[in-house]
DNA sequence: CAGTTTAGCTTAATCGTTTTAGCTATTTAT
DNA sequence: ATAAATAGCTAAAACGATTAAGCTAAACTG
């Protein structure tokens, strides 16, 4: 880190009187390999620890082809919860000596395009992913061509690729549950237009669990443009109150917190007058004067997972389609409490 | 991006039976100044779309010393403020065709010198960093290596290197004001242990605010240790409010956060038995009973003046120390209402 | 028409590593 | 004593780009 240029195995190879290669052979443990005396060993050892040598990686990497890099598309790194997908893999990437290379899709199509494109062209070695909607083409494109990729969050269960994701079945099957047995039956959803996977399957969950316990009756999912969330939202919730929904679950983060900003400007209290579910956590969950009860996503294996696959399938082609599925976890809070009227009575 | 390897300028060459100087040449913008006819510099171009080229960065970076690569460091991109802001960076980063690194320092000193080591290492030509406590000495030793460097959100003013930073004295100052102008007069500050400049600038505008105003006699300034603000929160709040204080400003977003958890778990009204004035936008701020006042960072612009100053370094050598000094905006709401009782009579 | 310019290229070194192939001197085997 | 084996090292190419220096043929000069 001072001024003078680093010293590079070259100075050392002069230093010692050896040649560059014998260098290279002891600093990379290869020396019994190649034969290189113990004595000599030792000497370019304590050498390079007095010139304070630290290999240049970059030449390090040209001669390997290896550039070490991985490139991570989110659709947003500024949103915390991709942001603190981002800060794990960063971390985990690092431990393994990968550097990472960050993009914001916007869940946007062309953007996702443009931006797998450039980073492949950066030189990265893999591909974090999180898909955007209609992505699915290029996600297969992608999987063609050879390059690693592992998606997060969200994937594609026909295409043939690595990915990382919670157990969105679970999650809303957990939900749900816990609602019945607190007394709910007429529970809706409030979801977004979309396609994709993660969020039918968040459906389903609430579907099922629903079906299973005898509520068919009071199926109830309302799909929100996001073109227009608070608007809609207004109206949903509106509509909902007057069909005496009994419970709110909202289907994503940002669907909670509009849904819970709505109910505020609309005075309704929660629990009081509506029962509330949220996903993933978030500062104002916690705030209310009756905090929400939410799903948990363990994050830190799902971003840790999602770079040990990448890692696993850069290294051995022949791991294509693994997959961490994580376990959800029910934060129960109190914008969920038992109710106090039989709801089969009411 | 299919499966053969990636196409060098040996390749383009070769297709094209010149030599790779003369590709490189071409594609670099020196066809004029190398006297490549202007004929040959089209088939180049043409045949480097065709083929799909793009300049493998490590071997630039390895001949050059050129990488078009930018390191952030910044405290946690994990945090909302900073991953905006690196989100911003890296946008307007693209735009000027550098790649950017980014790490994360988690306010350690250790931390902060290894990973400005380590992006050092992997060949950036400069390096946005938000100093954590106590990094004077790394960041002046940084400029005197002759890395380009720029610091954001925080500064060091005797040394001399870019910046682009918040206005903190007016950002106090208005918030001071505000508040005075509302009828508050015992306005306590609730800030953190630590010598940086930023928090005594945010410091001195409260101080000299007060002052001018008459109100030395409640110059009040409350230091919390970091290691647990929970509870320190908790007894500073309690020892302010038995101390009559009027109003309370938190001198960032972590400590208005916390501040706002412990009143509420105290049973302290926002702004009925306790005005309060946040800093930078949280989603927590909007969603109390009475929206917080805050100090707004026009966030984009100082992103992007660091990024601007940063290129600027690393063409010309010559602008050491240039800077960027952001206004603060004040965002009222109804946390800070004007105050029935004349606060000089109570 | 011989000498000088100039236009338009190419050659080859270089960045800091890794790694294959091979060299030399010594030891061992026969 | 001589061939074969071995220990301990080195030479040099390679990774993919950049760039200083030089080369050749055509165009210009007087």
């Amino acid at each position: 880190m001072s001024n003078e240029k680093r010293t590079s195995i070259k100075d050392l190879a002069a230093s010692l009187g050896v040649s560059t290669a014998l260098v290279s052979f002891v600093l990379n443990g290869k020396a019994k390999q190649h034969r290189i005396s113990e004595e000599m060993a030792q000497r370019v050892i304590k050498k390079a620890k007095e010139m304070n040598y630290s290999p240049n990686l970059v030449a390090k990497n040209l001669r390997g082809g290896k550039s070490q890099l991985i490139g991570v598309l989110v659709t947003d790194i500024s949103n915390p919860f991709y942001s603190t997908i981002s800060r794990i893999i960063e971390d985990r990437a690092s431990e393994l000596d990968y550097t990472v290379l960050f993009s914001s899709s916007d869940e946007d199509l062309e953007s996702t395009k443009r931006l797998i494109r450039v980073l492949v062209n950066k030189g990265v070695e893999g591909l974090i992913v999180v898909p955007c909607d209609g992505s699915k083409e290029v996600i297969e494109e992608l999987c063609h061509d050879e390059v690693p990729l592992v998606l997060v969050d969200r994937h594609f269960p026909d295409v043939k690729v690595g990915y990382s994701v919670l157990d969105n079945f679970k999650a809303t099957e957990l939900i749900t549950r816990h609602l019945i047995e607190n007394g709910y039956s007429r529970i809706s959803v409030i979801s977004y237009e979309t396609e994709m996977n993660h969020i039918k399957e968040r459906v389903a969950g609430y579907e099922e669990t629903m079906r299973k316990a005898g509520f068919t009756e009071y199926l109830n999912v309302n799909r929100i443009n996001l073109s227009n969330p608070r608007s809609e939202m207004h109206d949903t919730l509106k509509r909902l109150l007057k069909a005496k929904t009994d419970a709110v679950v909202c289907l994503t983060n940002m669907l909670s917190v509009n849904g819970i900003y709505c109910l505020k400007e609309m005075k309704v209290r929660i629990p009081e007058d509506l029962a509330f579910v949220g996903f993933n956590r978030s500062d104002v969950f916690n705030l209310l004067e009756n905090p929400i009860t939410y799903i948990k996503q363990p994050l830190e294996r799902i971003a840790i997972e999602a770079v040990n696959i990448l890692v696993d399938k850069i290294n051995n082609d022949n791991t294509r389609g693994k997959g961490f599925i994580a376990e959800p976890e029910l934060v129960i809070q109190s914008s969920t409490p038992k109710k106090k009227v039989l709801s089969r009575l009411d």
